[in-house]
Formats: C-alpha cells, sequence, structure tokens
RNA sequence: GGCGCGAUGCCCAAGUGGUUAAGGGGACGGUCUGCAAAACCGUUAUUCAUGGGUUCAAAUCCCAUUCGCGCCUCCA
C-alpha cells in the first residue's frame, strides 16, 4: 500500500501515519451530545470518519470508538423542559442518531460507550487526577488546575498568556484560574447523580472522553478525532487530563473536520441557521447527502445549500442510472485481458493513492468520472465484444470495491433510482397517474405519427415539471433537473 | 485584543516547487432522435485575491496588503 499521510492537527501538517502496534489502529471519535435531533454538522462529522475509519479497515485491524454523551447541563435543561428524566431523553435521541447514521450509510463504531456506564472509570481517573495534585476541590465541585499542566495549549496553538488576555469577564470565585474547568460537579437539587468520593455529582464533559478511551483503547492510542470547534477547548483539556493522569503521550494524531456554513457562516443553534439531518431528508435522499459531504475535503468548510444538494441528486441520479445500466450488462468471464481504456486496471490504485493523501474524497470522486463516461460510451458504442465485455465486467468489480470504502454503490441501483423517483414525485407534488396517463395518450399520438400532438402533450407535462425520455419503445418520464435559482 | 484558517474559470471543487491548472455543474456546438430528453464527443482559466521577493523554475515558498471565516463560552 501507499504510505497513508494524514493531517495531524498537534503537528500542524501532515505526517505518515505509523499506528502504535503494527497492523492496528484505534480510533476514538467524539460523538454527539444527545438532546436533540442531528443535524448536519454531525452529518458531516461522522459521514467523514465513517469514510475514513472505512478506508483504514483496508489495511489496519481498527477499533472504532465513538461515544454518546448521555449526561449534560443541556440534557437535563432539555429534560426538564419536556417533564421527562434525562435517561428518557438520551435515549431517545440516541435511537433517532442512530437511525439518522444507518440511513447516511454511517456504520456503527465498534464500541459505542455512555457516559452513564462508565463513571466508575471516570472517578477513578478523576482521583488520580486529584491524588496527584493536578485537581483541587471547590465548593463541592472538583476542577482541573490548568496552570499545573505546562504544555497546557499546545494542541490549540495558544499560550496560556494569550488565552488570559482573551478570557471573558468571568467572575468566579470558585476556580483558581479562569480557564480551570470541572471533572466532577457537585450534584444540584433535582439533578442525576452518582456517588463519589467528593459527595454525590455528575462527570464534568472532558473527562469522559479519557475516561471511555482509555477503557477501550488504552492510555496512548493511534487517532482522536471530532470537530474543529472541539479543538479547544474539549480536546485540550482532554490532552491535560489524560497525560497529567499517565504520564504518558495521549492521542498520535488528531483529526478535526471543517465546519458546514450556512450563507457563509457557521452553522449554529445559537444563530439558528441549522438544519436537521431529518428536515434534509424530507427533501434529499441520504445518498445525495453523503455524496454532497464527500464532494469537499473534510478539513475544509463546506457550504450548505439547496443548489449544492441539487447538484448532488442530480450527481446522485446519474451515477445510478449509470451502475443500473452496468449492472445489466455484466457478464460472468475471465477478467484477463487488454481493456479499453488503460487505466482501467489502475482504478483501485488511483483510488488508494488519493485516500492515502489524507483521505481525499473529492479527488477520488473526480477520478470516478471517467470510469462512469467509460460505461456509458462501451455500451453506447460497442467495440470489440471480448474486450468491452472484459472492461465491463472490471470497472463493475472496482467500482464496488471503491464503492464500499466510501459507501456509495452498497446498494441495488435501482433501488436508489426508485427512490429517488419516488421521494422527488413527493417533494414536486406531483401525482404519478396524470402524468403516466398523458404519457399514455403520447405514444398513442407518436405511434399514429401525429407528432404535433405528442408535442403538444410533452409541453403540457413539461409544464407540470416532469421532463419525458423516449428510449426504443419505451417511454419514461421523471423530474425535471432543474437547479434552484439562488 | 490574542491565535488560526482560507481566497483557483459563471457556480461547485482538486491541485501546495517543474511537461498541456483534475473533475462536476452551467453555457455553446456536434453525434443520436420524427423533434426532444438521456448518453457520448468537442469548446469554455497563458491563469490561480492584490503588490513585492526567493528560485533556473511558484497557483504552490517568504513578506506586505485587501477581503472572508473560525476559535478564545456550549457546539460536529
Amino acid at each position: 500500500m501507499q504510505q497513508l499521510r494524514m493531517f495531524d492537527t498537534l503537528a500542524g501538517e501532515k505526517r505518515d501515519f505509523v499506528p502504535q502496534i503494527e497492523g492496528h489502529a484505534g480510533v476514538y471519535v467524539c460523538g454527539p451530545t444527545v438532546y436533540d435531533m442531528a443535524h448536519i454538522g454531525h452529518a458531516r462529522a461522522y459521514v467523514a470518519f465513517d469514510t475514513i475509519v472505512r478506508f483504514l479497515r483496508r489495511h489496519f485491524k481498527v477499533t472504532y470508538v465513538r461515544n454518546f454523551t448521555d449526561v449534560d447541563d443541556k440534557i437535563i435543561r432539555r429534560a426538564a423542559e419536556l417533564g421527562e428524566n434525562p435517561t428518557a431523553v438520551s435515549e431517545r435521541f440516541i435511537v433517532a442518531f442512530r437511525e439518522d447514521m444507518a440511513r447516511l450509510g454511517v456504520l456503527p463504531a465498534d464500541v459505542e460507550p455512555k457516559v452513564t456506564e462508565h463513571i466508575d472509570e471516570i472517578i477513578a481517573i478523576t482521583k488520580t487526577l486529584v491524588d496527584a495534585g493536578f485537581a483541587y476541590m471547590s465548593n463541592g465541585d472538583v476542577y482541573y488546575a490548568v496552570d499545573r499542566f505546562a504544555e497546557y495549549g499546545k494542541l490549540a496553538k495558544r499560550k496560556r498568556d494569550d488565552m488570559d488576555a482573551g478570557v471573558r469577564v468571568e467572575v468566579s470565585e470558585i476556580k483558581r484560574n479562569p480557564l480551570d474547568f470541572a471533572l466532577w460537579k457537585g450534584a444540584k437539587e433535582g439533578e442525576p447523580f452518582w456517588d463519589s468520593p467528593w459527595g454525590p455529582g455528575r462527570p464534568g464533559w472532558h473527562i469522559e472522553c479519557s475516561a471511555m478511551s482509555r477503557t477501550y483503547l488504552g492510555e496512548t492510542f493511534d487517532i482522536h478525532a471530532g470537530g474543529k470547534d472541539l479543538i479547544f477547548p474539549h480536546h485540550e483539556n482532554e490532552i491535560a487530563q489524560s497525560e497529567a493522569a499517565h504520564g504518558k503521550p495521549f492521542a498520535r494524531y488528531w483529526l478535526h473536520n471543517g465546519f458546514v456554513n450556512i450563507d457563509n457562516e457557521k452553522m449554529s443553534k445559537s444563530l439558528g441557521n441549522f438544519f436537521t439531518i431529518r428536515d434534509v431528508l424530507k427533501r434529499f435522499d441520504p445518498l445525495t447527502l453523503r455524496l454532497y459531504l464527500l464532494s469537499t475535503h473534510y478539513r475544509s468548510p463546506i457550504s450548505f445549500s439547496d443548489a449544492g444538494l441539487q447538484e448532488a441528486q442530480n450527481r446522485l441520479r446519474y451515477l445510478m442510472q449509470t451502475m443500473a445500466r452496468l449492472e445489466a450488462s455484466v457478464t460472468e468471464g475471465s477478467i484477463e485481458g487488454s481493456m479499453r481504456a488503460p487505466w482501467v486496471s489502475e482504478m483501485v490504485d488511483r483510488f488508494e493513492s488519493a485516500m492515502a493523501d489524507d483521505f481525499n474524497t473529492p479527488r477520488v470522486l473526480g477520478d470516478l468520472s471517467e470510469a462512469f463516461k467509460l460505461i456509458n460510451e462501451t455500451i453506447d458504442q460497442p467495440g470489440d465484444r471480448d474486450v468491452d465485455a472484459r472492461t465491463l465486467r472490471v470497472v463493475f468489480s472496482h467500482l464496488k470495491n471503491i464503492g464500499s470504502s466510501i459507501g456509495l454503490f452498497e446498494e441495488l441501483s435501482a433501488d436508489v433510482l426508485a427512490r429517488l423517483d419516488t421521494l422527488e414525485v413527493s417533494v414536486a407534488g406531483i401525482d404519478p397517474k396524470v402524468v403516466d396517463e398523458l404519457v399514455a395518450a403520447r405514444i398513442k399520438a407518436r405511434a399514429e405519427k401525429d407528432f404535433v400532438r405528442a408535442d403538444e402533450i410533452r409541453a403540457s407535462i413539461e409544464s407540470m415539471g416532469v421532463m419525458i425520455k423516449d428510449a426504443g419503445n419505451t417511454t419514461t418520464w421523471e423530474i425535471k433537473k432543474t437547479l434552484p435559482l439562488e
């Protein structure tokens, strides 16, 4: 295989990936806090890391851990609003999250630990930090003393003095340093709590990942990933906790995905400009969203728009139509011999090369274009029968191979096309029966060579936003591929 | 204020020192078609925000400027 290189946030550059244990890779991705429906930002992160993990599995035995934060201020607040208990709320959104991910083709992680099931481990690591003098008790809480960790700020590339200057006014008699953060929060009235050496309470946010990653991957592991917004303070704090507690390096490579932007601004709840995955999937196919997300490099910001999604969906239809033609044309037989195009035998190598360079999925998608052209060309304009048949077999096999890594071409294309038709007809508000009747009338007119009449009928169909495709004796129709004007 | 990221054709988007700057969309022309649509073919950036510099050689490195964005508070 090609040497895999990935951009490591801590190093600030692409580095060769050399796992801790040869042939193995331990990956921890920060999962969602389950207090609401997952949004497109979640979709982006988890599609990106799903694709990365799928690729890693081609070359390593991977242990992929992605947690659920199921106890937290926001969950407690939400539960209070709804009059439910926090566990009911978190469990409900975990189920919804898993459904959303499944639709996007995001495979489950090997381990999906919940914070509430790892309280003992969290208490243990907190105790280590208190005993070693890295943490202190104050007002019923336990805080991490940032001043005790000399390298604090190394991930976010920030000096402590710089941060002190920028810290917003936060009058707190409780913390020694404004940057100190809670490892353990003393229980307040009506909140869930667990017993601990510091009294009843619950974990702070950052400590859970230190505890759970150690449980499943060890004190030092290969890859830790999440959204760019987690770099500071979340991941910075994790490093401080774990490296102070263990006296050894924490994650060896740090991967961070870029934001989803709306109108050139970060999508966020406070701005009110976010979309849930479910909102988007009412109008676009899950694979459309996946293809769309994969068409921009995972570290770059992606600008989210209807026009972009519509373009992706049009492209998805092309890919699926072409795959359908390929599935119908491919035959059993030898794959030895010359190909219709010399690069056909190198498709997988090129894929490997693009992915080995910091998981360049846009390049992968770009490279795929000529394969799809070749499929259509081969079927439309046959040449040497043996060469054609062999070429289609090889292309098919390579596309399946590559597709299994990027989460496309895993379903039968006919099924995806049917799903697209159903969705688009429904979104356009069109009654298929009406169209079918008009199409039948047009077929009759054409059979009678009454092209004036046929064209009139087609015009009326098109005015509904539907386009007609005559292919031989059959006529099909689909929703016009239009891009919304912006 | 501190720190960091980005600016590639009409739009989206790869490329980060060296032959002709991927790919997709759009537009235009062609093949096919009764005509269309789809599919395929062709055309569409001597140029990579701007101004300097380094180099035999830069979109790619350095400096400055402009613009946009992010983090410094919960956030994928």
